[in-house]
DNA sequence: CAATTAATGTGCGAACTGGTACAATAATTA
DNA sequence: TAATTATTGTACCAGTTCGCACATTAATTG
C-alpha cells in the first residue's frame, strides 16, 4: 500500500505540519508570522519548508484552504445532516463557535481574522476570501431553499434576503470571540439569531 | 490666538499626519505597516515621529481612536439625529458603508480589519477593540430603547436581543466590502437588514 | 555496490525592522 | 545677543526577515 518514493523519505507528516502552520497563522495573522515562527511550529528548518511547500503566501493559502474545507464539512455535518432547519442552523453556529473559541485563547474564524486584513494588499488572498464567503452563501441558500420546498419556513420567507444575514451571524461570532466576549453571551446571540433569521 | 511654544516650531499638522498614518494602517494592517511606511506617508522622518507620537503601537492606537470617534460621531449624525428609527438606522448603515468603500480600494472598517487580527497578540489592542464593540452596542441600545418608549417599534421588541444583531450588520458590511463585494449588493443587504432587525 | 533521487541541515547574505544617539536648526525669552 | 527650548535630520545599531547555495544524509533502482 505504501508506495515509497525514490529518494530520502520525508520526516514530517504533511497534514500535521500544515495544521501546525495553520495554528500560527491563525493566532498571529499572515504578515506577523515569520518563516522562523513556522519552522519552530512545524519542527522543520526553513529550507525544508520552502522546498516542501513553497513560499509564505503559498503555505498560508494552503492552511486557509484546509480550514475552510473543515468549516464546509461542519456545515454538512450539522445544517444539512439535521432535517429540522432550526436545529440544524443552531448546531452549525454552535459548531462554529466551538472552533472559534477552542484552545487556550479564543481566536475567532481563521478566515475572518487573518484573510480579511491581508486582502487589501494580497489579491490572491482577497480572492480566496471572497470565494469562501460565496461558498458559505451558496450552502446556506441551498439549505434554505430545501427548507422552503419542505414548507419548514414561514410563507413569504425570502431566501436571498436572509442568506447574507445568516452568514453575518458567523462574522459577528468570530469578531466578538476574538475580542474576548464570553461564550455565554455568544451562545445567547446564536439562539436569538436563529430565531430572527428564520422568522 | 496662536500661542507659539518655546522651541523650534513643528513643521507638521498633527491631525493631518495622524490621518495619513491611519490610512496606512487601515490598508496594510498593524503588523505589516513599518515605521518607514509611516514616515513616507506622514512626510516626517522616523525620529521625529517617534518623539512626537511614541512607538508604533501608540501611534496605531491613536489612529484607531480617531477612527472610532468619527464612527461615533456618524452615529450621532444619523441614528440619533433622525427621529424615525427606521430611516436613522438605514442612514447610519449607509454612512458606514460609505466609509468602508471610499477611496480607490474598499478597505472595510479600520477596527474590524486591523484591530481584530492584532487582538490575539496585543492585549491593549484587544482591549480597545472590545471597548469599541461595547460602545456601539451601548449606543444602539440607547437608541432602540428610546424608540421603544416612543412606541416606534413592534410590541414585544426585545432590545437586548436585537442590539448585537444590529451591530453584526456592520461587521458583515466591513468584511464583505474588503472582500470586494459590490456596493449595490451591500446596499441591498442594508435595506433587508433594517427591515429584519427592526421587525 | 554504484548511480540516482529526494529529502535534511548548516550557514550565509542582503535587505529591512524598530529604535536611538547626537548634531544641527529654528524659534522664544531674558 | 546669549541662553534656553524644542523640533528636525543624519547616522547608526542590533536584531530579524526571507531566501538560497551547498554539503549531507537516506532511501530506491539497476
Amino acid at each position: 500500500m505504501e508506495k515509497r518514493s525514490r529518494g530520502r523519505p520525508k520526516q514530517f507528516d504533511e497534514a500535521k505540519v500544515l495544521a501546525a502552520a495553520g495554528r500560527v497563522f491563525w493566532q498571529k495573522g499572515y504578515s506577523a508570522t515569520s518563516l522562523d515562527d513556522l519552522a519552530v511550529a512545524m519542527e522543520m528548518n526553513r529550507p525544508s519548508i520552502y522546498r516542501a511547500f513553497g513560499d509564505k503566501q503559498t503555505i498560508y493559502l494552503k492552511t486557509l484552504s484546509i480550514f475552510s474545507t473543515q468549516m464546509e464539512l461542519a456545515m454538512e455535518a450539522t445544517l444539512f445532516a439535521e432535517h429540522d432547519i432550526r436545529k440544524g442552523l443552531g448546531q452549525f453556529y454552535r459548531a462554529a463557535l466551538k472552533v472559534y473559541t477552542e484552545g487556550e485563547q479564543p481566536l475567532g474564524c481563521m478566515v475572518m481574522s487573518t484573510a480579511v486584513p491581508a486582502a487589501a494588499t494580497h489579491p490572491e488572498i482577497q480572492n480566496d476570501l471572497s470565494q469562501v464567503i460565496k461558498n458559505i452563501d451558496n450552502k446556506l441558500k441551498r439549505r434554505f431553499q430545501q427548507a422552503m420546498t419542505a414548507k419548514a419556513l414561514p410563507e413569504g420567507f425570502d431566501v436571498a434576503t436572509r442568506v447574507p444575514i445568516a452568514q453575518g451571524v458567523l462574522h459577528s461570532l468570530s469578531i466578538r470571540a476574538r475580542a474576548g466576549e464570553s461564550k455565554a453571551k455568544l451562545k445567547k446571540m446564536i439562539d436569538d439569531s436563529v430565531n430572527l433569521v428564520l422568522s
